[in-house]
DNA sequence: TTGACATGAAACCAAAAGGTGTTATAATAT
DNA sequence: ATATTATAACACCTTTTGGTTTCATGTCAA
């Protein structure tokens, strides 16, 4: 599905949601491919491909434990997306993106 | 493409770069397709149908006008997006982060 | 060392995505 | 009325996606 680097970008990595789910597993606890499979109705193999796709964007990485491999979220691609969003977040104007506007004016002006 | 509702949600739409960069130019002014067309290499069928898939996922909608249809932004499914989001900003916490939390926590508090 | 387990990799498949060109329809301008 | 413009709708093509099954490899335990 990938052999080559940065194939796929965090946008598309959280386009589905089987990955967004994986992503949530691993929030809370990193751990080999088979326990992530339990959750989900569709099979290892697919799995697999998942987490290749979620590897691409450097979402996750995986170290060999044994005859294991252990996955473990990285979560910093992410705001990427949140920085992209940050610029629609004035159009749906609340408390929170006023006061994140003043922080962040505040950051320019010191 | 696309003649049901709800067939694309708000994740799967912003996945593509092209989608992104339509919905940046209608944050600065609604515009037709045909004028929408011009600031890319593709053709205008291939943007209508990127237009259907944002106008699935709601984030965007159109108004005929005369002979033409005026395509509007209407970035408020983002805020899916966003809360998504804000679960992992706690993985990679700074000043904005913290703030947010303690926004959110007096918000509940009240 | 033999078997069981965990993973990786390959070949295959159906459906969806992203693109094309052509045709049809409706509104405007002359 | 007719030609032009703006868009929608259709048919088609190619690549990618998301899934499958099967096979190979490496590691652990008895």
């Amino acid at each position: 599905m990938s052999q080559a680097q940065q194939k796929h970008d965090v946008f598309q990595a959280i386009a589905d949601p089987t990955r967004r789910e994986v992503l949530r597993l691993l929030s809370q606890k990193e751990m080999p491919i088979s326990k992530i499979t339990v959750y989900f109705p569709i099979s290892r193999t697919a799995i697999a491909k998942h987490l290749h796709v979620l590897s691409d964007a450097k979402l996750i990485s995986g170290r060999k434990e044994g005859r294991e491999k252990i996955y473990q979220l990285h979560p910093e691609p992410l705001e990427e997306v949140q920085q992209w969003i940050s610029f629609y977040e004035k159009f749906w104007s609340n408390k929170l993106s006023i006061l994140k506007h003043i922080v962040e004016n505040d950051d320019k002006n010191h």
